[in-house]
This record gives structure tokens, C-alpha cells and sequence, in this order.
RNA sequence: GGUUGGGUGGCCGAGUGGUUUAAGGCACCGGUCUUGAAAACCGGCGUGCGGGAAACCGCACCGGGGGUUCGAAUCCCUCCCCAACCGCCA
């Protein structure tokens, strides 16, 4: 949500970040609608006023005779104030609804454009493997050893739940702890987070946790969603506080299941673990000052491609245009990992997003921070990003590590969890 | 799931219809004292919105919403949340 009074003044601004962003808002509609509210704001503030002086006036009345006098005209002066009350009310409504659509200002660097015009911005240390066999997808990788089973996961749950077996398990785990382990030495505090959270915490990170559309699996008779991620908890912990801002920057990460419905995914390339409606997540999120975010944002990308080199895959950082950025986003990177049984002989498949979401967040959320000494409270920034998305890291391992012998090759980094090398072929 | 007690400023906490302009304390800021610090003392100090160059002024805010009243933190209705205990349970 952007400032109220920054849109009033800039209303061109606004508006024209919206068209760039392809997001439909009359943004010289909003104008017009809030700079009536305030004036009858103003009017409302104005009686309200007098109605105060009235009332007391009436503790301190002489006689009965006055004290009724005062009395009739106290309730004319309310009576008045309810009405333009209610002019205001309907108002603040069109308003809200239409303030409540601008997305957030942007980056000046973020490449212009849609999807397509996203901007490749390097490429990780390990290059793409030259296969010499017939490469296999995950989902033939994972049949052949025995790692996931999708229809045990559709018996009990439906299609897009499954269960990770053998390896696989052990991968998942060993995935967390090589995330955990990385984070916790740049810093961040470690959690395990709720995997449910109220409507409001939904919506102050810019989910919408019911209707039509809702990518959100909501709790039948409770104010309680399954997360999509753990941004939405971890950033929703300091929801109404006031932090000290030399406590600030906060580093958290934390572990959570995800879990999303896909409303609308249906025939989009989908197959085997790439969209399903439930997997972990190790996320990464922080709390700054404005004038920390930028290299926050830039030190949380830079993190993401440490531990895909770290695990040896190849991919791609890319700087996402205007037009595919989410409504609370300032900027967003998403590394894209090489994934060779996808599409026809290898795809990019995004792997890790992180975002800078500014005071978009904060001001939904009321997070705000305080200097010491200083007079009044200022919002804080927020920032998330992926660490390992363990569905589709799992997808980028077991691609990428297979051998002519058809096994796999366990990364280094994860054997002291995993137990073992290789899975499946010699080591059978 | 049951019972009881709660929700008041950054924190603790008083406050049963108008002397509350939300007491008091902690923390914080400034000052006096001191070689320095602590203590003590004096003063300041909530958030948001609107107006103003500023000093400052106005309005709103005591979990959310609604009601009674000229007037509500206070009374009524309703919802939400939190805590403790009991029951059940990994």
C-alpha cells in the first residue's frame, strides 16, 4: 500500500507506474475521491468540535432550563455529523478500493516490459552438463529408484501431493539443514514457523485468502489459511510492533510447509514435482531500514546463488521486469536452475525468488520503527527471498546429477546428511 | 472441548458517566550536581490524520464492530484475541 499523501502529490508518478507495472488503476479518480474525503473530513472534525465545546458546557450548567438547551443543541450537532459522517464513509470506501489495487513503486533499474522482458543478469559457476546418454525427466529418475510416489500422494491428498521416499527423504532433510546451516552462520535467526495464519497476516503481505481466485487453501469455520510460504508468517511476526531501529536489520529464516492450490495453473508445464499443492520451504526474510533495503535485496541474491553453486547447479539470475512483478514488489530476482529433463532437451525452471517490497508491506502490516530520540515512527522495509524450495531443488539435483549408469550422483555438501555418495547404480 | 480471568501509550499499570487534559512507575531525551559515571533532583516525552513557515491548534484513538447518552476507557450487545486451570492428546 503506498502513502496516501505521496499519491496526492505525485498522482502522475503513480499513475504512470501502474501503466508501466500493467496494472489498471484510475489513479486521477483516487485524487479526486480522497481530496473530497478530506474536506469532509475537515467538516466532520469541525462539528465534532463544537459538539465538544457543548457537552461541557452541560457539566457546568446553572440550572435545568440550560442544561436542556444544551442538550437539544448537542444532538443537532451530532445529528449533522452523522450524515456528512456518512457521505465520508462512502467515499473512503471507493477510495480504499481503488488504493488498495496500486501495486508498488518500482525500482529504476527494473527492466520495463512484460515477462519477456525480464533481463538476464549473470549465470552461476557451474556450467551446463554435456549429457552423453538419453537424459531421463525427475519423475523416470524417481520411478527408477523408488524416491516419489504420486499416486500414493493422490490417494490420500489428490493430484499435486506426493510422497518423497528413501533418498528423496533423506535430500528433503539434507536440503534443510545445508540451507539452515549457511543462514544461521551469515546471521539469521533460525525458526520453524506456524504452516497456518490469519486472514489479516494474509492479507498484509498482499495474499488474497478467499474468493474465486485464491491460490490459499483456507480452514473451513476459522480465520486460519495453510501459508503459501513462509514470508507470509515470518513477515506477519512483527505485525503492529514498533521495533528500536538499532535493532534493525532483522534476519530471519525459517522452515515451513507451503501450500497452494494452483487455481488456474491447469495445462501450464507442470509435471511431476515442478507445481504441486504442498512442499517446504527454507525462506529467507528481513526487516531493515529504508536506506538498507537495496543491499539487503542485493546480499539476498547474492546468497541464493551461493548455495546453488554450492550444490553445483547451473542457473541463470534474472532482474524481473515491471510487468511480472507482484503487487507488494519494488524489485524482484529469481534464479533460474538448469533442469535437462524439462521441456524438449532442458529448460530454465525458477528455482528461488527474492523480493524487495519497500514499506508496501509494512504499512498493510503496521511494522514501523522508532530512532531513539526522535520524534514519531516510520515504516520499516521488508524483504524475502528463497533459500531452497526443496520440490524444485529436488528437480534440479536429480536432473543434473544423473550418470550414464543411472544413478545419481549425491552433491557434495549434502552427504554428511544424506549418508551416502550416489544413489542407486554401484552403490546399490 | 469446558471453566475463569483478561485486552489501557515503547513496556508495566491505575482508572464504574463530565474535576482524565488517560494517574503513577519503567525506559528514553535534556538539564543540575560530579574528575567521570551512578544515584538524587528539575524539566520533557504516545500514535495517526488534518491545518500552519513555525510556535502551535483541531479531530480521532483505551482489542474490532454496533448501541444507549448532550457526553463512554467506564454502561449494554456482539465478535475477535490472549492467559491460567481442567479434560483430551504427539
Amino acid at each position: 500500500m503506498l502513502d496516501k499523501r505521496f499519491i496526492l502529490e505525485n498522482s502522475e508518478v503513480v499513475q504512470e507506474n501502474c501503466n508501466r507495472r500493467g496494472v489498471k488503476v484510475d489513479v486521477a479518480r483516487f485524487v479526486e475521491l480522497e481530496s473530497q474525503r478530506r474536506k469532509l473530513q475537515a467538516e466532520v472534525e469541525e462539528l465534532s468540535r463544537q459538539a465538544n465545546v457543548v457537552s461541557k458546557s452541560i457539566g457546568q450548567a446553572k440550572d435545568d432550563a440550560e442544561r436542556d438547551a444544551r442538550k437539544e443543541e448537542g444532538r443537532r450537532i451530532r445529528e449533522r455529523k452523522e450524515e456528512i459522517t456518512a457521505d465520508m464513509e462512502r467515499l473512503t470506501a471507493e477510495a480504499g478500493a481503488i488504493h488498495n489495487a496500486m501495486p508498488n513503486l518500482t525500482h529504476p533499474e527494473a527492466p520495463v516490459g512484460g515477462e519477456d522482458a525480464s533481463k538476464e543478469l549473470c549465470r552461476g559457476n557451474a556450467a551446463v552438463r554435456p549429457f552423453g546418454f538419453p537424459v531421463l525427466d525427475h519423475v523416470q529418475i524417481a520411478e527408477q529408484h523408488d524416491l516419489i510416489d504420486f499416486e500414493g500422494g493422490a490417494r490420500v491428498a489428490g493430484h499435486g501431493f506426493y510422497f518423497l521416499k528413501n533418498e528423496a527423504a533423506l535430500l528433503e532433510l539434507a536440503l534443510q539443514q545445508y540451507a539452515m546451516d549457511r543462514l544461521v552462520r551469515e546471521g539469521f535467526s533460525p525458526t520453524i514457523t506456524p504452516d497456518l495464519a490469519r486472514g489479516d497476516v494474509l492479507k498484509g503481505i498482499g495474499f488474497i485468502p478467499r474468493g474465486p481466485e485464491t491460490q490459499i487453501y483456507s480452514v473451513e469455520n476459522h480465520d486460519l489459511n495453510l501459508v503459501a510460504t513462509a514470508e507470509i508468517t515470518l513477515g506477519g511476526l512483527y505485525a503492529g510492533q514498533v521495533i528500536e531501529a538499532e535493532k534493525l536489520p532483522i534476519k530471519l529464516c525459517g522452515i515451513s510447509h507451503c501450500f497452494r492450490t494452483e487455481a488456474g495453473a491447469a495445462g501450464r508445464a507442470s509435471r511431476g514435482l515442478y507445481r504441486v499443492h504442498q512442499f517446504t520451504k527454507v525462506e529467507m526474510f528481513a526487516f531493515t531500514l529504508p536506506e538498507q533495503s537495496d543491499g539487503m535485496h542485493n546480499y539476498f541474491r547474492d546468497l541464493e546463488c551461493e548455495i546453488f553453486d554450492g550444490l553445483g547447479i547451473p542457473y541463470r539470475v534474472l532482474d524481473i521486469a515491471t510487468g511480472d512483478l507482484g503487487g507488494p514488489a519494488y524489485r524482484k530476482f529469481d534464479l533460474e536452475a538448469w533442469m535437462p529433463g524439462r521441456g524438449n532437451g532442458g529448460e530454465y525452471g525458477e528455482v528461488t525468488s527474492a523480493s524487495n517490497c519497500t514499506d508496501y508491506q509494512s504499512r498493510r502490516l503496521d511494522i514501523r520503527y522508532k530512532v531513539k530520540g526522535e520524534k514519531g515512527t516510520h515504516y520499516v522495509h521488508t524483504l524475502n527471498g528463497t533459500a531452497v524450495a526443496i520440490s524444485r531443488a529436488l528437480i534440479a539435483i536429480l536432473e543434473n546429477y544423473q550418470q550414464a549408469d543411472g544413478s545419481i550422483v549425491v552433491p557434495e555438501v549434502l552427504r554428511r546428511w544424506v549418508g551416502k555418495e550416489r544413489i542407486g547404480g554401484n552403490g546399490i
